[in-house]
DNA sequence: GGTCGCTAATGGTATAGACAACTTCGGGAC
DNA sequence: GTCCCGAAGTTGTCTATACCATTAGCGACC
């Protein structure tokens, strides 16, 4: 079954007609400051003499990269750049500090569940074993930046929950109540859109494409600490990581 | 200013139609193996009794979450899971033979070219000094993987688009012939949407969700050997970094 | 038996329009 | 002068429709 690679080879670079207003939106705000507006919809859809769907599109496209902001009511306008976020560090106040942001934490949920069979696999737990599940939201200096959630074993963590509520800091409790610290870690990264929830908590839309973020990470003996999945805007952030040696 | 942050935390959670559409299909394939059909977008639109834009825009979601593929003129059917794929090798075949696949390249453009402002910052050049262009497509069992294109000094590497035609891998041509050695990148990952050529090339559609990938590589001595960026099919990939000791 | 071409069904693109939600701004009431 | 309310203009959501591009299947024809 050769079919579906002779077609992609021969299927002709047509352009949509969304991309040339896209193009088109591209070049006006090539130079222009972030904040700059730009003309709205219904002026491009008569100047380019197209559809308000065509134009939204092409828009929308404009917005998943970060190149425009949009705001309802009011009008669309060059967007500030990317913001880059270091990668590579355990703490997330580690990572806020590394770039002179002050980290702070809500603490959206905190439950004990039993695991679900993706969750007791990376934890190596039996099926629907007792597990903590924490939904945190992360800002720096008051701006959402990251919506996480972490799993970890209610059995070996016993008592997590209220110790969490004392202290604030996850990671303070886990090395210094349980003698417990990360030495390795598998990291992930992937491109999903945004839940409506999702959206409401990092203050973007629903469908907004997002970088999310998996570590899986491990102690001395090479069991299992925890698995966090981190929802990051993907129009305002770049993951920034540091290579050393071979 | 805080209006912009009042009304995102008044904001209700309000949930597009069409997220409802989503979740009733994410219910569908929850337990479907890769490959079954999911229904047609006119029954959809009548059995759920909406219209085929707010269906299409459900089916397109779960897409660019690589959850679905659709074929024109065949239909829709469940994905086969994300491939990962690691970080943190320098050659483009490592990483591929990491994972069992056969990696081989497609040289699509090289040519010499005075640099923008972007790449002179980045290799430390003057102005619109002269620098090599390498478009290349990167294939893993002869499907295409990745499009990259890398910007070199054409001063500090003359004669380089020569030698690479001759011999192929870029790699080998800077240690054998240059004595250049990555010792250190810096590495940025970023979220943006498919044009018309990179969705031709990679054999999906224009807008998709792709990971962005750039590496800004450099000597022992500190001097910037080259800056490459590297586009994957986000729907398709996911990246995994094994990050050891602290 | 093989091949060509037609047809039906699918997803892809684009249009026009209605209404909702939200912001801004100015005029009127107090 | 201050406050409130409404009008106008913006983006957000959803609908209905038309036509295009591609595919698979089938039947007629050679």
């Amino acid at each position: 079954m050769t079919g579906a690679v002779a077609a992609a080879t021969s299927r002709a670079a047509r352009e949509p007609k969304y991309y040339a207003v896209k193009r088109h939106l591209m070049a006006l705000i090539e130079a222009q400051p972030p904040g700059q507006p730009v003309p709205t919809e219904r002026v491009l859809t008569t100047e380019l003499a197209t559809s308000r769907t065509t134009v939204r599109r092409a828009l929308a496209d404009l917005v998943a990269e970060g190149r425009l902001v949009r705001r309802q009511g009011c009008g669309t306008f060059v967007a500030e750049p990317k913001l880059t976020w270091p990668l590579q560090l355990t703490s997330f106040t580690e990572q806020a500090a590394a770039h002179g942001f002050r980290a702070s934490t809500r603490l959206l949920s905190a439950r004990r569940q039993p695991a679900t069979d993706e969750v007791a696999g990376r934890l190596q737990l039996i099926e629907r074993a007792p597990v903590y599940r924490l939904e945190r939201l992360r800002l720096a200096d008051d701006r959402p930046i990251a919506l996480e959630t972490s799993y970890l074993s209610a059995i070996r963590f016993a008592g997590l929950l209220g110790r969490l509520r004392r202290t604030g800091s996850l990671y303070r409790v886990l090395t210094e109540r349980y003698q417990v610290v990360p030495t390795a870690a598998d990291e992930t990264i992937e491109t999903a859109p945004a839940s409506p929830r999702q959206a409401e908590l990092l203050d973007t839309d629903t469908g907004a494409p997002m970088l999310v973020l998996g570590r899986h990470s491990f102690d001395a003996a090479g069991d299992p600490i925890e698995w966090v999945r981190s929802w990051y805007r993907g129009d305002r952030y770049t993951f920034v990581a540091q290579l050393r040696g071979r």
